[in-house]
RNA sequence: GCGAAAGUGGCGGAACUGGUAGACGCGCUGGGUUUAGGUCCCAGUGGGGUUAGUCCCCCGUGCGAGUUCGAGUCUCGCCUUUCGCACCA
């Protein structure tokens, strides 16, 4: 055995072999138990990013430890190629979008291979390639035949200088990123899925995945957000007639509804701006900004009175119609009956422009309160007040009574309504799958038939930005209508990549099948561990489970849900370093071209450039991104200390589903535990011939170290097996490795001892740091690869312990420790602990007035 | 603005079911090995006080209240940070 730690040869060794065995390829097995461990697929950006390395190691380390529990594991990779940053990347450099995304997939291939990953690569599946997206188009059409899918308008912003539409993070302070134009909402026709139909069953059967965290479920209840509510009618007061839909969920409050918003597109507001030049140019002012809900809600509140009233259906009353920038068209019904008394958003907006405040409900207590001055938004423990023949009831009474009114004159009902809206899934863009649909002008719309699929989207094009390819190709865009045939047009919209994510890893088993998917999908299916970061917690997911009961409606999968277990892994963060020059703004210097002189205690006192000792200011923790040019390469890291290393800390760093701040001193505090590894198993077998264990030949520090051993094991097992949390684990690990360091081998009995531990800690690292341990267990002598051994077995004869120490406590504060019996009575440990002199120094002058006795752990004094 | 989380030494974190706060690692301090540097090995390391001593005391988990024999852990309010908000993925 070698006498220096050489990872790259280590890696280089263990991989080669997990190749040639085909170690990872996996088919279905009726004898063993299946597992499926997903890691959410990388965007191919160029690089392989440190939180996909956090999120693949997670992984791994799952998919390795479940194959030493005897599963056959499935664990597979692929590419979400379609996207916007290959079209940027394709502006900025002149090359094509596809060339671009190829070329990063070799890359970033490359790179998870030296990581040590065990993927069956067989089933890789590369989201642009047509052998995959033909199956989406197929599904979509499909979908449409169902009624499924549908084209509606809807609102985008739009760049009036590039005549493009922009991606909201393309948005920057309510202007184009490159032009610099306000940017204007303005409706498109688009294609939308009805996730709507599904909103019950989305909602009701997060119940039913106690393997997902419940902040996710939380968020994603939150998100689709069912509400019972009533949908009603205001009549208009002027001659034309007509009325005001409105949707709420709070009808107790109608009778202080003080006046109506509309947005700026609802017919109402159009037809008064037509006679009122003033109130166009206010229509024209509001549609512009950017179409996020949150710049939604964090603007100022606006409007202007239209110069109609509406008539209260319960009061009778004539209340002002106002237009708002806050509604808007395409949410619920594009106009709102406004009850500022009861409403923090309505208040604002009454306060700002003087209308007035009513009270209808009040505390039930009959407590007053003055709504004048904020909204009383309570919804339990209220009644009505002034309500005419409603008065006097609570929010249930209320709620029936008044939605009972108006259902019998017929001028409102009872709805159930939700916040999720459906799924806009067309995109103004070229990189990404083609619509398969063909706009025909007499037959309207008509799916491309099946055996036209796919719609190819073409790759050698030159991209310049302004326009997609692919509306500016007629010969792309010609073609005949499937049903008359009829000249018509392709679609040019693409779909959100979403979609491509919605489905793939049902691909992955049946990669190759000649249809959507084939039986292989219900061998896999669910998921058994499905791994990704929390910024994906409501959309991605939900689409995810979307999709996935779209295709057990189409009777694809058998299932309901797509995965059992879910693990959302916390960001990776990073110290990053700027200066601000006056010539070119603020720029971000690189963390390893930045010396930091740090004080006594190790906090950073200086930061400066290593070229030329400019001053910095540091920001402390924060996500490493590109634009702070502080991401560290995970590649550089493998070159410096191997994968083992980098895979070791990015588990040890931190608990997975918390944030991991990055720091390379970190990282050296575990090579320098692999390498003290290395060399204990080297001081071992260069020993020679070791004796077989003999567990009762021990002395007692040998049986304390078997103890530590077997308790590590069960430890080790829980953490990485149910807990995932692998930190604890490794953290346990080399506690077990200190303590070995410390026994004196001296006997033939402590020599097998220690191959005993050794074996056990190799196994045990195996998930982990796969590469070293497939070496250390080869030097110990054992036959066969470590990939492939059990988890190792827990002897419960090594855990019996015949004496525990126990703390004793004087009203609650820490006084003595007594060492008892394990089975011992209470009567006993109680007696013990009064009489320890530690303890009954604290007694003195007090009075006992009760002993509590924690068996196993502690006693409690409580005297006064 | 709305929704969801998280705040523990100089730093990352541990404490799993309400029961010894600070495991493990980094950093730092002192010592040793080495021609030197690095590596490696040993010891110490929450803050304050105290002792001849390896004894002992007080304080301490973002802030403020509460429940409990006992709270980092549970409840309420506040502050800060992070994630998401439908065309980034």
């Amino acid at each position: 055995m070698e006498k220096q730690f050489d990872p790259a040869r280590i890696e280089t060794i263990a991989q080669g072999y997990w190749d040639s065995a085909e170690t990872f390829r996996v088919t279905e097995d009726p004898d063993r138990p299946k597992y499926y461990c997903l890691s959410m697929l990388p965007y191919p950006s160029g690089k392989l990013h440190m939180k996909e390395v956090r999120n693949y190691t997670i992984g791994d380390v799952i998919s390795r430890f479940q194959r030493m529990q005897g599963k056959n594991v499935l664990q597979p990779m692929g590419w979400d190629a379609f996207g916007l940053p290959a079209e940027n990347a394709a502006i900025k450099r002149g090359v094509a979008p596809a060339g671009w995304t190829y070329e990063n997939i070799a890359h970033m291939r490359r790179q998870l291979q030296r990581m040590g990953y065990g993927y069956d690569w067989q089933r890789e599946v590369t989201t642009c390639s047509p052998d995959y997206y033909r199956w989406e188009q197929l599904m979509f059409t499909e979908l449409f035949r169902k009624g499924l899918v549908y084209r509606a308008k809807s609102i985008v912003n739009w760049d009036p200088i590039d005549q493009t539409v922009l991606a909201n993070e393309q948005v920057v302070d309510g202007r184009g990123w490159r032009s610099g134009a306000p940017v204007e909402r303005r409706e498109i026709p688009q294609w939308f899925v009805r996730i709507t139909d599904y909103a019950d069953e989305l909602l009701e059967e997060l119940d039913q995945l106690p393997g997902w965290p419940d902040a996710v479920k939380t968020m994603q209840r939150n998100w689709i957000g069912r509400s019972e509510g009533v949908e009603l009618d205001f009549p208009l007061a002027d001659e034309a007639g007509g009325a005001l839909r409105v949707y709420t969920t709070r009808p107790d409050t109608l009778y202080g509804a003080t006046y109506m918003a509309v947005a700026a597109d609802h017919p109402v507001a159009i037809a008064a701006a037509e006679k009122n030049p003033e109130l166009a140019a206010f229509l024209t002012e509001i549609r512009q900004g950017a179409v996020t809900e949150e710049a939604l809600e964090k603007l100022e509140k606006k409007g202007m009175p239209l110069g109609v009233e509406a008539i209260n259906p319960l009061s009778g009353e004539r209340i002002p119609v106002w237009v708002a920038n806050f509604v808007l068209m395409g949410y619920g019904t594009g106009a709102i009956m406004a009850v500022p008394a009861h409403d923090a958003r309505d208040h604002e907006f009454a306060t700002r422009y003087g209308l007035p405040i009513r009270q209808a409900v009040g505390p039930a207590d009959g407590r007053a309160v003055d709504v004048q001055g904020e909204p009383w938004v309570a919804k339990d423990g209220l009644v009505t007040v002034a309500a005419g023949e409603f008065t006097g009831l609570d929010f249930p009474a209320a709620f029936n009574a008044i939605a009972d009114h108006l259902e019998a004159r017929g001028i409102g009902e009872r709805r159930t309504n939700y916040r999720l809206r459906d799924w806009g899934v067309s995109r103004q863009r070229y990189w990404g799958c083609p619509i398969p649909m063909i706009h025909c002008p007499d037959c309207g719309a008509v799916p491309v038939p099946e055996a036209e699929l796919p719609v190819t989207l073409p790759e050698s094009v030159t991209f310049s930005g302004v326009q997609s390819p692919l509306k500016t190709d007629p010969d792309w865009r010609r073609a005949a209508c499937p049903q008359c045939g009829g000249e018509a047009e392709r679609e040019t919209d693409t779909f959100d990549t979403f979609v491509e994510s919605s489905w793939y890893y049902a691909r992955y088993c049946c990669p190759d099948a000649e249809a959507i998917l084939d039986r292989r999908a219900d061998h896999w299916l669910p998921v058994d561990q499905y791994i990704g970061g929390i910024e994906h917690a409501v959309m991605h997911l939900l689409y995810f489970r979307f999709w996935h009961k779209l295709m057990r409606d189409q009777g694809l999968v058998a299932s309901d849900e797509p995965a059992t277990n879910l693990l959302c892994q916390g960001m990776v963060l990073a110290e990053a370093f700027y200066r601000d020059s006056e010539e070119g703004g603020r720029e971000w210097i690189a963390p390893a071209d930045v010396k930091i002189e740090r004080d006594g205690r190790g906090r950073i006192m200086r930061a400066t450039r290593c070229s030329d000792g400019a001053e910095l200011t540091a920001t402390g923790w924060t996500t490493m991104s590109k634009s702070k040019n502080n991401g560290e390469d995970p590649e550089s890291l493998v070159d410096r200390f191997g994968a083992d290393t980098v895979r070791l800390f990015t588990m040890f760093a931190a608990p997975p589903d918390q944030a991991l701040e990055w720091q390379d001193s970190g990282v050296e505090g575990a090579s320098r535990f692999l390498r003290r590894l290395y060399s204990l198993v080297h001081d071992h077998v260069s020993g020679g011939q070791v004796p077989a264990p003999a567990a009762a030949e021990l002395d007692e520090a040998g049986t304390d170290l078997r103890r530590k051993l077997h308790q590590t094991i069960g430890k080790v097992g829980d953490d990485v097996g149910r807990r995932y949390t692998f930190n604890t684990a490794i953290a346990a690990i080399m506690e077990l490795c200190n303590a070995l360091g410390r026994y004196d081998v001296a006997t033939d009995a402590a020599r097998g001892l220690r191959q005993e531990v050794l074996e056990a800690v190799v196994l045990m690292l195996q998930p982990i740091t796969p590469h070293l341990s497939h070496a250390l267990w080869t030097r110990l002598g054992r036959d066969g690869a470590a990939v492939d051994q059990p988890w190792p077995v827990v002897d419960e004869s090594a855990l019996v312990q015949d004496e525990v120490e126990l703390v004793v406590q004087v009203n609650g504060k820490l006084r003595g420790r007594i060492r008892m019996a394990a089975d011992a009575a209470e009567d006993t440990i109680r007696e013990a602990a009064l009489a320890d002199a530690h303890v009954q120094r604290f007694l003195e002058d007090l009075t006992i007035r009760r002993v509590i006795v924690v068996p196993g752990r502690l006693v409690n004094v409580v005297a006064g």
